[in-house]
DNA sequence: GTTAATGCAAACCTTTTGCAAAACA
DNA sequence: TGTTTTGCAAAAGGTTTGCATTAAC
């Protein structure tokens, strides 16, 4: 926990543990996997306490939460990027491109009854497992 | 229904007004409003059905399923476009933008290990009515 | 000391599943 | 007729909530 963000909340154990697993695992993780992940630390920590303060968080704005085939899973990068999803397996990657952030906040400027704030290109395809899979069928 | 499109499945009647539904609905309706609208018709139709023949279309590739605030959403829009998403209240509007569409594609080209078919863009912000709702308090 | 967060269990909501009956091709 | 689909109810996730206890400030 870094002291710069001191945000207007109590910092417990739980809430900090929580917050320093996501910034160390950037690949999307599941509620369960920060359960799981923090659990190492904090034996005791209940998931609805990990539920609340993702909630909690992601309100605060210190995460970000993005929803696939129906599961929730979040992330503390504050950099913005985009993903690829692959259509078989769910599996999700981060991918960056800064000349596509640029091109989709400028014509985001130009949309009127919005503000938009940000952006998120999802690409979506088959990843190369599934690909390998499927071939040998 | 159209006639045109004669996929290899059973078409009952069920089907065919889930379907036929949500080509005459463009507002990314959830499973329950698909289900309320298709009950003005089928008043017997069960929700299992729904679900498992929005899921079975969707497979089909005859609809695509977004997925907001950790609800399914469907729409039977073929031609691809993006998303204005509020923050907020989770509204989702269609947005067009060809341009946006290319350049994605142009970018996903060039990716490697990843068989990028179909890329969409959201845009996240606040939405007109949330906004005035905000500045009121 | 006051306020906010935790942990537990129960409740909730969305989605899936199993299976006998019915509908389609 | 053979196969797929339906409808019902039950089960299975994932997520939220209520409330007494505990921790933070």
């Amino acid at each position: 926990m870094k002291p710069t963000e001191k945000a207007d909340m109590k910092y417990t154990n739980q809430r900090v543990e929580i917050l320093d697993f996501l910034r160390e695992h950037e690949g999307h993780p599941t509620v369960d996997d920060v359960y799981d992940g923090v659990r190492k630390k904090l034996t005791r920590i209940s998931k609805a306490t990990v539920y609340k303060n993702l909630k909690f968080l992601t309100e605060k704005g210190l995460l970000e939460e993005v929803n696939v085939k129906g599961v929730s899973r979040f992330e503390a990068n504050f950099i913005p990027h985009h993903h690829l999803i692959c259509r078989e397996c769910g599996m999700m990657e981060d991918f960056n491109s800064e000349q596509l952030l640029d091109y989709s906040m400028k014509i985001a400027e130009e949309i009127d009854g919005f503000t938009i704030v940000s952006t998120s290109t999802n690409f979506y395809g088959i990843c190369k497992k599934c690909k390998e899979c499927k071939e040998k069928t």
